[in-house]
DNA sequence: GAAATTTGACCCGC
DNA sequence: GCGGGTCAAATTTC
C-alpha cells in the first residue's frame, strides 16, 4: 500500500517533530523556572514563550505539509525560521500530494437536552462551508467545510459534519482533516480539550480496530503524533498556560498511547467522542444505519453558529 | 460591496 | 460506473 512508500516519510516525520517537541519541552522547563524566579525578566519569558510556540508551529507545518519538511526543520538546514503563512511559495502540489497524509479524526458530538449546542459544537474555528452532499445510506446530507483563512493564510483544516442517522439524542459526525496553520490556531479558546470513548458503542469498537490495524501496520507513530498534536493544539490553542504545555509534554515525554484507552470527561453539555483514524485507515467514517425519528428541529447546522442555519441540511 | 452559502457540475479513486 | 469530495458560479446575507 502508499503507506509503504510513505514510512521513510514517518520516519522522518517522527523524529523531527520529536526534536521539535523535545525542543518545546526544554523552553517549556525553562520558562517554568524562570516563572519561579524573581530575577529573570519579562523579556525573557517573553523570549522563552515565543520559542515555544515556535516549536510546536514547527511540528503543525511539519505535520500540515509534510513535503515542507525539509523547508521548515532547522536540524536539517541549520536554522532560519517557520515558514510563513504568508510565503508567496505556491505548496500547491505539495499539499495535493500531501492530501491523503493529512491527519484526519472524528468526533461525534451527541447534543443531550438541556446542552448548550453552540458551545458544544463550536470548536472554536472559523469555518466555511463549500459543499454538501446527500451520502448513500445517510439519512441527513454531509456538511463540507474548510477554514475560512484557507486563502488567506493557506490553511488546509477542513472538517465535514453529518448529522448520524441515529437520533435518539441528536448524534454529529465531524470530520477533520488536516490541521490548522492559521493564526486562529494560536488564538482559539479551546472549547473541545476531552475525549471520550465509550467502549461499549459497536462503532467506536470499529473504528478502534481499525486504529489497531493500521497500529500492527506499522503506523503508529503516523497517528501516535497526530492525535497527540491535535491534542496539543486544543491545549495551547487556550491561553498557554504553564500547566497544559507541561501536560502535553509529559504525555510526549512518557509516550503514552492516546488511542485505546485514554478518557476523559466534558464539562460541556455533551458527550464528545474522538476516534482517531490515520488518514490511510478511513475509507469512509462509519455512518449509522438505525432508523431514527426526525423529531429534531435542526436539519442542518452552522458550524460557527449552530442555532442559526440548520435550515440547510 | 464583501463575505458566506447554496448547488449543480466536475474530478478522482475504487 | 458509482460515490465521495471539491470547485465555482449564482444567490443570499450582512
Amino acid at each position: 500500500m502508499e503507506r509503504k512508500s510513505n514510512s521513510g516519510e514517518w520516519e522522518k516525520m517522527k523524529k523531527e517533530i520529536s526534536e521539535l517537541m523535545t525542543e518545546g519541552r526544554d523552553y517549556a522547563h525553562e520558562l517554568k523556572f524562570q516563572l519561579g524566579s524573581s530575577s529573570s525578566d519579562q523579556e525573557s519569558r517573553e523570549h522563552l514563550a515565543k520559542k515555544i510556540l515556535e516549536s510546536y508551529h514547527k511540528s503543525l507545518t511539519i505535520m500540515n505539509h509534510p513535503a515542507e519538511l525539509d523547508q521548515v526543520s532547522p536540524h536539517i538546514h541549520g536554522g532560519g525560521s517557520p515558514k510563513s503563512d504568508d510565503s508567496d511559495q505556491e505548496p500547491h502540489q505539495n499539499i495535493k500530494s500531501s492530501k491523503k497524509s493529512m491527519p484526519r479524526w472524528t468526533e461525534k458530538v451527541r447534543i443531550t437536552p438541556g446542552a448548550e449546542i453552540d458551545r458544544t459544537l463550536d470548536d472554536g474555528f472559523s469555518w466555511r462551508k463549500y459543499g454538501q452532499k446527500d451520502i448513500l445510506g445517510a439519512k441527513f446530507p454531509r456538511g463540507y467545510y474548510r477554514c475560512t483563512y484557507r486563502k488567506s493564510q493557506r490553511c488546509e483544516a477542513t472538517k465535514q459534519v453529518q448529522r448520524s442517522n441515529e437520533n435518539h439524542q441528536m448524534l454529529f459526525e465531524i470530520s477533520y482533516r488536516g490541521i490548522h496553520s492559521c493564526s486562529q490556531a494560536a488564538n482559539v479558546r479551546s472549547a473541545i480539550p476531552v475525549r471520550v470513548l465509550e467502549p461499549n458503542q459497536p462503532q467506536e469498537h470499529e473504528n478502534l480496530e481499525m486504529v489497531k490495524e493500521s497500529l500492527d501496520a506499522g503506523h503508529h507513530n503516523y497517528n501516535h503524533q497526530a492525535h497527540l498534536h491535535q491534542t496539543l493544539q486544543y491545549h495551547l490553542s487556550s491561553t498557554p498556560t504553564l500547566e497544559s504545555n507541561n501536560m502535553m509534554l509529559q504525555l510526549a515525554d512518557q509516550n503514552i498511547d492516546l488511542f485505546g484507552s485514554t478518557s476523559f470527561s466534558s464539562d460541556l453539555g455533551a458527550n464528545v467522542n474522538y476516534d482517531y483514524l490515520a488518514s490511510h485507515s478511513v475509507g469512509s467514517v462509519s455512518h449509522s444505519t438505525s432508523n431514527s425519528p426526525s423529531e429534531s428541529p435542526f436539519e442542518s447546522f452552522d458550524p460557527n453558529n449552530p442555532f442559526k442555519g440548520f435550515g440547510g441540511f
